[in-house]
DNA sequence: CCTACCGATCGGTAGG
DNA sequence: CCTACCGATCGGTAGG
């Protein structure tokens, strides 16, 4: 009868959680397994038993993030129907995905700066299928004529990607800049992205 | 008569270069001083001559990447008269300025992301007044009736800025992703911001 | 899950 | 600008 385990919830889950927070805040080599361990409130030994190396660490940490994105994915993409309404969907969640806990966006683009080959692959793997999706929206929606013939649909659903990663994660940084509300930059980057993609009605 | 001294470039130069480039590359942690000498060709207590401290030496690097940037603004703010020309000096410059060394917007973003409170105060200081002008520019063009009136000033610009970094810091990584021209993502990026910013001729 | 310990490497100093 | 060296900390292992 193992009654008072010192926290009920699984360790390893524990250890990615401080740890995706502890890379996100430092960086991997900044962030040392004694910091993480004792974070997590057991001895570097102990963490090393549930992730033989600190590499393997880092893949379940990232392999975890991308788990919750793609329990995100599906209902979004069936969710809205229309063109606009689509789109409003698919770049409102990614933001509130990212927004929810802005270390997402820390590690993501960390990741990408420490390892950026290793990153355009699995980018390539598991983020390719669903900008196809929406490239195909934007290609209807320019046919229907709602959309700006001028788009580039790969190049600007990447770009959208790039915008939301680096304003969530410079969020804390950049909010030193003006006394506006916190999420204004955040609501601007939603006029920037649907602004530049959508033909607006006088024009129509 | 030193005669033959190894290189006749500025020591202390060829560190800031190098240590660019492994700061960037490897993050601040991740680059050792013994790897930044060897890549000049001197030893670590050489290097330690120069600059006393690991920190001084990131300090040295941020300076001198801000004073290149400062080089550009004069002429870059004077350059163009009209409204819309004058966006385009700003941002293609901006631009220009991380293409011709993408280490520096890895840099950057990897500073922003170490120390977001000290990165604050230095854009605050650094940055903020060009941005004002550019503000300026924008809200004239808002009452001309060329600029659309639902932008944002300050938000826009720093979403920019944040676009325009991101862009060029995960190039190498996000070029993976279509077999489309190299530079077809910043021209995106090009329209992307000048898309939302200008009333279309159509609408006028 | 722990204590005890490993060699390697870190930033930095002494002294010339 | 160098060699020689410092204590501290790194990721990881042995053994229980």
């Amino acid at each position: 009868m193992p009654a008072a385990k010192a926290q009920p919830v699984d360790v390893r889950e524990r250890i990615l959680e401080h740890a995706t927070r502890l890379f996100a805040k430092r960086g991997f080599e900044g962030a040392s397994l004694k910091d993480i361990a004792e974070a997590v409130g057991i001895r570097k030994p102990s963490l090393l038993y549930h992730y033989p190396s600190k590499d393997e660490l880092r893949g379940a940490v990232l392999a975890h993030l991308l788990d919750r994105w793609n329990d995100l994915l599906p209902r979004l993409l069936v969710a809205a129907t229309s063109p606009e309404g689509q789109f409003d969907a698919v770049i409102g969640e990614t933001v509130r995905f990212l927004t929810e806990d802005p270390d997402r966006a820390r590690l993501l683009l960390r990741e990408v700066l420490d390892r950026p080959q290793a990153m355009g692959k699995l980018i390539h793997d598991h983020v390719r299928p669903w900008v196809n999706i929406i490239c195909n929206y934007i290609r209807k929606g320019q046919q229907q004529g709602t959309v700006h013939a001028d788009v580039v649909p790969e190049a600007y659903v990447v770009n959208c990607m790039s915008l939301v990663l680096s304003n969530v994660a410079t969020h804390d940084c950049l909010r030193s800049f003006g006394a506006e509300a916190a999420d204004s930059y955040t609501r601007e980057l939603l006029r920037i992205a649907k602004s530049s993609l959508f033909r607006r009605r006088e024009e129509i």
